[in-house]
DNA sequence: GCCAACGTTGGC
DNA sequence: GCCAACGTTGGC
């Protein structure tokens, strides 16, 4: 799950109180059907867009699976979406918590100097908000920082 | 700030 | 249903 730091950042995240959060604002349909394919316990990369570099940050696992965007309603909200109703919500969002974060960012460049990434969402010109990694690339990640 | 990629909108 | 115009994302 991607996020520019400047709106909420990884630090943001492991400062709310219980260490979770929701993640609202997904306007997109593509990720928004991916978030709606997670379940409970799915592990998943947060990830710094917009700054140099690029980074994943730490992982994160999905404590509620999906549900209605509070703020697609929300008059006042940048994400609020008129074509959308209580009835028949359009967007959904998925509720994550703080798990563990890797003791250096892993960047975009290391990414793509990794042998067994070549074909992950990520590295493949994809602005995908919500993208799906393999069990293959999970691990070849996990592998590069040691918990 | 630039620009490529790509999703969305809306006229026809 | 097509497609041009336009807006957004995100790396660099």
């Amino acid at each position: 799950m991607k996020t520019e730091p400047g709106t909420y950042s990884w630090d943001d995240f492991k400062k709310e109180d219980d260490q979770t959060t929701y993640w609202d604002g997904i306007r997109n349909y593509q990720a928004r059907n991916f978030m709606k394919e997670m379940k409970v316990d799915d592990r998943v990369f947060f990830y710094h867009s917009q700054v140099v570099p690029p980074a994943i940050m730490g992982v994160a696992k999905v404590v509620r699976e999906a549900y209605p965007d509070h703020t697609q309603f929300d008059q006042s909200s940048n994400y609020f979406d008129p074509k959308s109703s209580p009835e028949n919500p359009r967007w959904h969002m998925v509720d994550i918590s703080y798990e563990w974060e890797f003791k250096t960012p892993v960047t975009l460049p290391e990414l793509r100097q990794t042998p067994g990434l070549e074909n992950m969402v990520l590295l493949n010109n994809s602005r995908l908000s919500v993208q799906p990694v393999t069990e293959a690339e999970w691990n070849i990640i996990i592998a590069l920082r040691k918990k």
